[in-house]
DNA sequence: ACAAAAGTGTTTATGTTACACCCATGA
DNA sequence: TCATGGGTGTAACATAAACACTTTTGT
């Protein structure tokens, strides 16, 4: 709903009506805080790897942290997502990287200090960046994911269970959607891609069995023609393919163990 | 992020080191309102319907809108939605309903006289609860969904958007949760769980087929031994069942037609 | 008897899994 | 020449789609 019942004051409107008779009182029009948090993953000499910061101030101070900021009056929190993931990873071209909205995250109690509803953002970045400059008090670091309970303890805030949320959610997109190109550079080989299934999933892939499906999906993957490249120094040189412009994956590419992840959460 | 950098005014923590070198201003902590919009579906009469609220008061005054309303400053987005949805159906059981995050809308310009940031909610309620009480200015009914530009013409603010947004997520979802189950009474038959599938989708599908895929997947459906009902008068008396515990389906049961819905929203 | 919906069976096509096997390269 | 990863082939298995057919009800 919109800022309804907020104009004229003490005035019930049309909607009030169905409010089990009892307007709108002053608390409701209490404003928030509204930030935006980022889980930005990257594929790193093959795990996955998450971009934290680390507090420097009460409360969490010492804790990791997702990245993230204020809204701007006059941004939406795409725009204001996308404005933090360039200056979180400091890359120029952030325009072309995957970034989505998870959900929104707003128990009263999550911030000690104030009233701060959030709306997380997944975002997937090809390779890392670069070993992340700034640096003095507060430091800003790519971080393996899941090592313990994220490294150096647990994150600060709910971001331990933003974190999970926005893993889950790229586990299961790539199932049906041609994500996963998104953490590969320009021009990679089916391999490349092949390791970012396994990397998210952590679970091993049938090399020719991924390839034949990832070629049968029209608009997955196109060939380079002529290009090829060496992975990891041994083997046959590979083809380079880029991505396609297919979005969606039918029929699927599902786990290979069906194991979803339990709780209520479908 | 939560509250960080606004506690100390004027002082710039350890995040703002990667913010440019610029400071947050005081804009930056301009407060928010905070909704909730629903978007509650139901099967009536083989048709899928959506509740819709009258608007009574400019902008957009006699237009038909999604229900919702303003955060209160002690309950989550989850909290707001599900009371907003016990007082707009007048439903007394609101515990057991399907309620799902959609997404959060924050186009500065989404509502013409304020900033106004909305999570927006799914929910499926399981037959019309009733024609819906209240009712003399504003009113609130079930029109069925996708008749012409949503009934009588479009909705007011960017309630298009979010309700094709919604419908999306939950045509999606039936495809790899048991979320149907959610659509119908506690005790269903097997062809009115179809149905669900046939109205949200807009398809036919193969009763035959449909019924040995629901029940070869564990929990989806439990038999109630020895019930059976008639259905619409003719025809053999069909078993009644109850929903599983089951959430997840494995295989997904795909959209007979795997026509993807368009745009870069996967 | 007929229409309608439930429920069963069967055939065909399609997709998935698990391998065996060859190819090209660096060490 | 050996290890390594790319790339191809293929048979066994599982799933999905199409459709014929029987059952049980109301009209």
């Amino acid at each position: 709903m919109q800022g309804r019942d907020k104009d004229e004051g003490g005035e019930r409107t049309g909607h009030e009506a169905y409010d089990n008779g009892e307007a709108y009182d002053r608390r409701a029009y209490e404003p928030f805080a509204v930030t935006v948090d980022l889980a930005v993953f990257t594929i790193r000499s093959g795990r996955l790897h998450i971009l934290l910061v680390e507090r420097g101030q009460s409360p969490y101070a010492g804790r990791w942290a997702l990245p993230g900021g204020f809204l701007r009056p006059d941004e939406s929190a795409e725009r204001a997502a996308r404005r933090e993931l360039a200056e979180e990873t400091g890359l120029a071209d952030v325009a072309g990287l995957h970034l989505e909205q998870l959900r929104t995250y707003s128990e009263p109690d999550r911030d000690p200090r104030m009233r701060v509803v959030s709306v997380a953002f997944a975002a997937l970045v090809p390779d890392a960046p670069q070993a992340h400059g700034g640096g003095d008090a507060a430091r800003a670091a790519w971080l393996p994911y899941g090592t313990g309970a994220q490294g150096p303890g647990p994150l600060a805030f709910d971001h331990d269970r933003i974190l999970a949320d926005a893993h889950e959610r790229i586990g299961g997109k790539l199932e049906y959607t041609c994500l996963a190109t998104a953490f590969c550079p320009p021009r990679f080989t089916l391999g490349e891609l092949r390791q970012v299934y396994e990397v998210v999933w952590g679970t091993d892939l049938d090399p020719a069995n991924f390839r034949r499906k990832v070629l049968a999906t029209p608009g997955f993957v196109e060939q380079i023609p002529g290009a090829s490249r060496l992975t990891g120094g041994r083997g046959k040189p590979a083809a380079l393919y880029r991505a396609g412009g297919a979005v969606w994956l039918h029929p699927p590419l599902l786990r290979p163990t069906p194991e979803r992840p339990e709780g209520p959460r479908p």
